[in-house]
DNA sequence: ATGAAAGCGCTAACAA
DNA sequence: TTGTTAGCGCTTTCAT
C-alpha cells in the first residue's frame, strides 16, 4: 500500500522532531514532552510505522527471540500431547511480548551438538528447555557455561545450577490422586510412574507412597510401582506387570494420561472393567484424557500457566535477575474412570 | 569464552583479506580465490565466527524468518495430532535452512486482525498457513493483498490466488481406503467426512462415492456420509447417525484417525466389534492410530514430506518464483481395524 | 527536553 | 580477484 515501509526517520519528519526523540518515545524513556509525544503518536498512526526488529537487535545486541528446545529421544515427545499444550502456551505468551522463537528438536547426539553451537553463537537471548523423557543435564550445562539465560520445565537435578524452572506440585498432585482413589473405595492402590530420572517422577512416587501408607493394609506399596516411559504401550506393559505381581489391585494412579490409556487397554484385554473392577486416575489432563474410553479422571497440569511463568522467568533472567523456581498447583478433574 | 563475539571484521583481519571478501565467501558468491577461501575458512574455525543474522537482515531487507500461522477455531487444532506432526516437519526443514519461525495461533477475530497487522509490518519473509478445520480465505486474502509470500497446507478454495500449496492426494487416498475395505469383505461402506469447506473434505467424498459406486449394490451411497469436525466426539456422533440411519453398514471410511477413535467408541457402546462386525479405516496415520484399540488401519499422510515441500515452496516464492501446487501420494497402512 | 552524530555487523555497488 | 565505501534502521552518548 505505502510505497516503502515507514522508518523512524519518516515518523520523525512528520512529527517534526528528531529520530532520537522518536526512539525515546518508542522505548518509553523519559524526556519526551507531551507535545512531542502526541505528534509522534499521530505520525506513527498515520504511517503505520512498526519498528524494524533487526535494526533494533543490531544496535542493542539483543536478538529479540528465544529458543524452545526439545530434548526428545525416540521421537516420543511429539506424541506426547503435553508437549503441544506447553508449546502452545509458550507461543502465546511469547507472542504477547512480541518475541519470536525458534523451535529446536534434539533427536540425537550430533543434533544436540549442532543445537548447542547455534545457541552459543548468540542467535537467541535465552532458551526454554523441555526434557520430560530423559536426562538433559549435558545440554543444560553447556547452556549455563555459555552464560545463556535458561529456564526449564522441571526441577533441575542439580539445584545449584543457575537456571530458572517451573513445574507443578508433583508430590501434592500424586497425593490428591491417591486420596481420591481411596475416597472412591479403592483399597489396594498401585502406581505406574514415569521414567526414573526427572524430578517429577521421584516426587510423584513419594506422594504415592506417603499417601498410601496412611491407609493401606500392607506396608510394601513400593512393590506396586511400575515404570513406563510415558508412551501408551509402556502403560500397557506396566499394567500387565502390576497385575501379574499382584492380582488384588483395585486402583491405579498413572503418571500420565497417555500411559493410562495403555493401562486401560491391557485391563480390557484381561476382561477387567474400568472403573468397576479397577479404578484409574491419570495425570496431565491432556487431550488423551477426554478421548479415553472411559474418559479419564485425572490431575490437571495448568499448562497455560506453566508457559506463562516459563516465559516470565526467562525474561527476568535475560534482564539480569536471579533465576528462581516456581511451583504451580494441580487440580483434580473427575470423569468416568473412577467411581 | 572469547571476550567478545567474533565479527566479520575479526575474520577478515585474521585471514588477511577484506570484509567484502569474507562476505562473498560466506554467501557462496564467485570471485573468491582458493587461497583466500582457505584462509577465511581457517579464520572462521579459529574464531568460532557465526554471522550476525540481524545485521544481515538489516542490510538485505530480509527477515530470515517466516511465520507458521494456525487458523484454529475452538482450540481444536492443538488436539489434532496432525498439527504437531506438520509443525515438527516444518520446524525441522526450516532449521536445516537456518531460518527461524514464529508460531502464531488465531483463536478469534481480533487475534486474526492483530496477526495480520504484524505480518504486514514485514516481520517475516513469508507465511505458512494451516487451517484444516475451517475456512481461512479472509486471512489468506489479506496476506496476498499485502504481497506476503504465502503457502498453505491444502488446496486454496480460490485457485486463482497466487499462493503455493501442498496437500495429499485426497481423492486417491479415499479410493485406496474404500477399495481396501472392499477387498477385506466389506459390502456396505459408509463414510465419516470432515467439515464441509476445505478441499480435502470434498475430494475425499468424491473418492468415496466414485469407488463405492463401482461395487456397491445400491446407488445412494451419498446418504451414508456423515460429517464430523475431526474431533473424537464428533466421530462418535457421526457413527451413531450412520448406524441409526442404516444398521447394515459393515465398513466405515473415516476421514481422520481421531474421529475413527470416536467411532470405535460408539461401536463398542453398541456392542459391535471392530473389525468383526464393522471394519474401520482411518486417515492420517497419526499417533492416535497406533494408540487406538484396536490399532487402526489407515491412510498415511507423509507429513515430513509435506513440511519439506511447504518450506521449499515458500522459499522459492520468496525468491521470486511463481507459486505452484504440490500433490503428494498417500500410503495404506494395515493394522487391526480391518480384517 | 531535544538533536547531532557515531556506530551496531553486514552486504553490495563500484573501483581498482 | 579484491578492497573501498556507503549505507540498512535503530539506539545512545553527549552536547545543547
Amino acid at each position: 500500500m505505502n510505497q516503502h515501509k515507514a522508518t523512524i526517520h519518516d515518523v520523525a519528519r512528520i512529527a517534526g522532531v528528531s529520530r532520537a526523540t522518536v526512539s525515546r518515545y518508542l522505548n518509553g524513556r523519559k524526556w519526551v514532552s507531551q507535545d512531542a509525544a502526541a505528534n509522534i503518536k499521530a505520525a506513527i498512526e498515520q504511517t503505520g510505522y512498526v519498528a524494524n526488529s533487526h535494526a533494533r537487535a543490531l544496535v542493542t545486541g539483543r536478538a529479540g527471540s528465544v529458543a524452545f528446545l526439545l530434548g526428545e529421544p525416540q521421537k516420543l515427545l511429539f506424541e506426547d500431547p503435553n508437549f503441544a499444550a506447553l508449546l502452545r502456551a509458550v507461543a502465546d505468551e511469547l507472542g504477547k511480548r512480541g518475541v519470536s522463537f525458534i523451535l529446536m528438536t534434539t533427536d540425537d547426539q550430533s543434533e544436540a551438538k549442532r543445537n548447542l553451537a547455534y545457541l552459543q553463537a548468540g542467535h537467541v537471548d535465552g532458551v526454554i528447555q523441555v526434557a520430560w523423557h530423559k536426562d538433559s543435564s549435558e545440554m543444560l550445562n553447556g547452556l549455563v557455561q555459555a552464560g545463556i539465560p535458561t529456564v526449564i520445565a522441571e526441577q533441575p537435578s542439580d539445584e545449584t545450577l543457575p537456571v530458572g524452572y517451573v513445574h507443578v506440585e508433583d508430590y501434592g498432585g500424586a497425593r490428591k490422586a491417591c486420596e481420591y482413589l481411596h475416597e472412591c473405595g479403592a483399597k489396594h492402590i498401585a502406581m505406574i510412574a514415569g521414567p526414573a530420572g526427572p524430578s517429577g517422577t521421584r516426587d510423584r512416587m513419594h506422594g504415592f507412597l506417603d499417601t498410601v501408607a496412611t491407609f493401606d493394609d500392607d506396608s510394601n506399596a513400593a512393590s506396586r510401582i511400575a515404570h513406563g516411559d510415558y508412551s501408551a504401550s509402556s502403560g500397557e506393559v506396566a499394567m500387565a506387570q502390576l497385575l501379574d505381581a499382584d492380582p488384588d489391585i483395585d486402583g491405579v494412579f498413572v503418571s500420565s494420561d497417555t500411559m493410562a490409556v495403555g493401562a486401560i487397554k491391557e485391563l480390557r484385554t484381561r476382561g477387567l472393567s474400568v472403573p468397576d473392577d479397577i479404578q484409574i486416575i491419570g495425570f496431565d489432563d491432556s487431550s488423551a484424557a477426554m478421548l479415553a474410553d472411559p474418559p479419564l479422571t485425572t490431575i490437571r497440569q495448568p499448562f497455560q500457566a506453566i508457559g506463562k511463568h516459563l516465559v516470565d522467568q526467562l525474561m527476568r533472567i535475560i534482564n539480569g535477575e536471579q533465576p528462581v523456581g516456581v511451583t504451580l498447583p494441580t487440580e483434580l478433574v473427575v470423569r468416568d474412570s473412577t467411581r
